[in-house]
RNA sequence: GCGCCUGUAGCUCAGGGGAUAGAGCAACUGCCUUCUAAGCAGUGGGCCGCAGGUUCGAUUCCUGCCAGGCGCGCCA
């Protein structure tokens, strides 16, 4: 559709003695398809012409041509409303999908260009949670909707695997679980473990400073500090390899804090050299009062490292290494504060790379009653909600559909896509209160409503057996229920650069979700198979395209396109 | 106290200077002898948190207030 905006402001602008640019900017869709697909409202124009917006509108109305483009073009209240030519425009789309596929408009912004996406970022020794479901799909969405666009994508996991929540761990495991065997029990035990930690620091706070000590062990080599190290890491890393494969995702690396340990030493010193690192209060600070801002801690007066010190030197190998155009950072939005001072450092450093972060934040996931706590064992495991998700879808099937083939494969593939699209559905910003009944939800907005409808694609297509070649049917391309569903496919395109653009998969759920309404409502007032063979031709030909656009958005936003269910 | 974010239908959320503010859920109603009813269609439901300001025009931008969430030096 795009490119009939530009044809037509192309056309428009010697009338309204502007550049075509300006003309396109001026364009607007009307509330109501009825009216047009373009609007150009012409209140401001009036001041410079000194007429009425009306008077404009209708002038325009009457003296411009827009033969072998237009429909109609006619003046409402102030606006100049233009309709396409239906077929034209169907035409054009039409074919032009069944060319070029999800390629169709897609102006590969992104090529010869990189950007490097941090997410999930699960911490070592904690539970996957619900919590960390946000960052995870909203990343793998981002990733996959930046490749779209051409980029170069980057996948990096930052695991927390240091600080001092090691040292915190090793005590608890030295005190109450040693001889329990890791193996068996998993993160569950040492989830266990961390929980019992903060019980017993509360009464004790000696607690708090052996597990300081441990970790400062930990960072100095301790050699004992360090098997218990690995033996952590191991643990949790085979649980969070089972929840990605769950969810079909996959990293370019899966780094953890501890990889740029190397890098911290010579990183406080870049900062030292460049005369901003002081001493306060014996830790050793960046002063940040120029930005308006707290100071960013990079050592303990203990001589420890803390996080933002790692994010640091992680940040500059990414930059030094990959040179993006982007850092994208998906990490909760109680981080905000984090990486503005992490920006910060990196422009008073001179880096470019302080220009390049992005914090894409997202909101909390909470109970009704209030937030969440690791610490407190007041969590929900991923696990448990993909696993109920997959026994609901399971026992759908059942009901509705015994004989299909494949049944765990696709109820695991339904029951995720809910989950994964419950959380991408809404703008990222958002706090999202867990909700057992709102989350097991498949009616209506809900992933498998979307697989639902591409399953009904691929029926109606397999059942065809193919015949979409052939001349297409104005008739079956300009109907009232054809023509609104085309004239949506032609969007796809620029619905994924703005997307990307505001770094919102939701942008790309919403789309999917008007195309798959769009698209049922086609079916159910348009038969397919079986009526006149160029209108049967010329409407398998729409159902393709639906199809393959579908896929493709479900595969963007990291939901599986099934072709039954 | 200071900073960031959020207030739109009973609930969950879209929209983001312009025309009559839209979906889904829940409630009620209709549609399976025809391509998958996880669907389609209809009914009811709104001081767009409040008050000012900018503008030809504000739910949208600005300011203040109210309510909620999250942060604010040795946790991540």
């Amino acid at each position: 559709m795009e490119q009939f905006r530009q044809q037509l402001a192309a056309r428009l602008a010697p009338y309204m003695e502007k550049p075509a640019e300006e003309v396109r900017s001026m364009m607007e869709t009307p509330p109501n398809p009825a009216w047009g697909d373009v609007a150009i409202p012409c209140f401001t124009l009036a001041k410079v012409k000194r007429q009425a917006p009306a008077k404009i509108a209708a002038a325009l109305a009457g003296e411009i041509d827009l033969l072998g483009l237009a429909d109609k073009v006619e003046a409402v209240g102030g606006y100049l409303n233009i309709t396409f030519d239906s077929s034209l425009v169907a035409r054009e789309i039409i074919s032009g999908l069944t060319r070029e596929g999800v390629d169709y408009g897609n102006a590969k912004i992104g090529q010869d260009k990189k950007v490097v996406i941090d997410f999930s970022s699960p911490n070592i020794a904690k539970p996957f949670g619900i919590g960390h479901l946000r960052t995870t799909v909203i990343g793998h969405s981002l990733s996959r909707i930046y490749a779209e666009l051409g980029y170069d994508v980057v996948r990096v996991n930052h695991i927390g695997d240091w600080g001092t929540q090691f040292g915190k761990l090793i005590v608890a495991y030295t005190l109450y679980g040693e001889g329990d065997s890791l193996v068996q029990d998993g993160v569950e035990k040492l989830f266990r473990l961390y929980v019992k930690f903060h019980q017993e620091a509360e009464a004790n706070f000696a607690l708090e400073v052996e597990a300081r000590e441990w970790f400062r062990r930990l960072e100095g080599g301790d050699p004992v500090a360090r098997r218990y190290w690995e033996l952590f890491k191991e643990v949790s890393l085979e649980e969070f390899k089972r929840v990605y494969q769950v969810l079909g995702i996959e990293f370019d690396y899966i780094l953890g804090e501890s990889f740029y340990e190397p890098y911290l030493a010579p990183t406080i010193q870049e900062i030292a050299d460049k005369g901003l690192a002081v001493l306060s209060d014996g830790a050793l600070i960046v002063d940040l009062e120029s930005f308006g801002m707290p100071p960013c801690l990079l050592k303990k007066s203990d001589g420890a490292t803390l996080y933002a010190t790692r994010d640091l030197a992680a940040a500059l190998y990414r930059d030094r290494l990959y040179h993006p155009e982007l850092l994208l950072y998906v990490v909760g939005q109680e981080q905000t504060l984090v990486f503005r001072q992490l920006a910060a450092v990196l422009k008073l450093m001179g880096e470019p790379a302080g220009d390049k972060v992005e914090h894409v934040s997202f909101g909390l996931f909470k109970f009704p009653e209030g937030r969440m706590s690791t610490r407190r064992g007041n969590i929900i495991f991923l696990e448990d909600v993909l696993q109920r998700s997959i026994e609901m879808a399971a026992a759908i099937i059942e009901a509705k559909n015994p004989e299909l083939q494949d049944k765990a494969e696709i109820a695991r593939q339904v029951g995720v896509g809910a989950i994964v699209f419950g959380d991408l559905r809404h703008g990222r910003i958002k706090d999202v209160t867990f909700d057992w009944d709102e989350i097991l939800n498949f009616d209506g907005e809900t992933g498998p409503y979307l697989q639902y409808t591409h399953a009904r694609a691929s029926a109606v297509l397999r059942k065809a057996e193919g015949s979409t070649g052939g001349e297409l049917s104005d008739f079956a391309l300009t109907d009232e229920y054809a023509l609104p569903l085309i004239k949506l496919l032609g969007e796809f395109a620029p619905t994924v650069a703005k997307a990307a653009a505001f770094f919102e998969p939701s942008v790309v759920a919403r789309y999917v979700l008007d195309l798959a309404q769009e698209f049922n409502r086609f079916y159910h007032n348009c038969r397919i198979i079986g009526s006149d063979e160029k209108v049967e031709g010329t409407r398998l030909a729409i159902v393709l395209a639906t199809k393959t656009i579908l896929a493709r958005g479900l595969y963007l936003l990291g939901l599986a396109a099934v072709e039954r269910m």
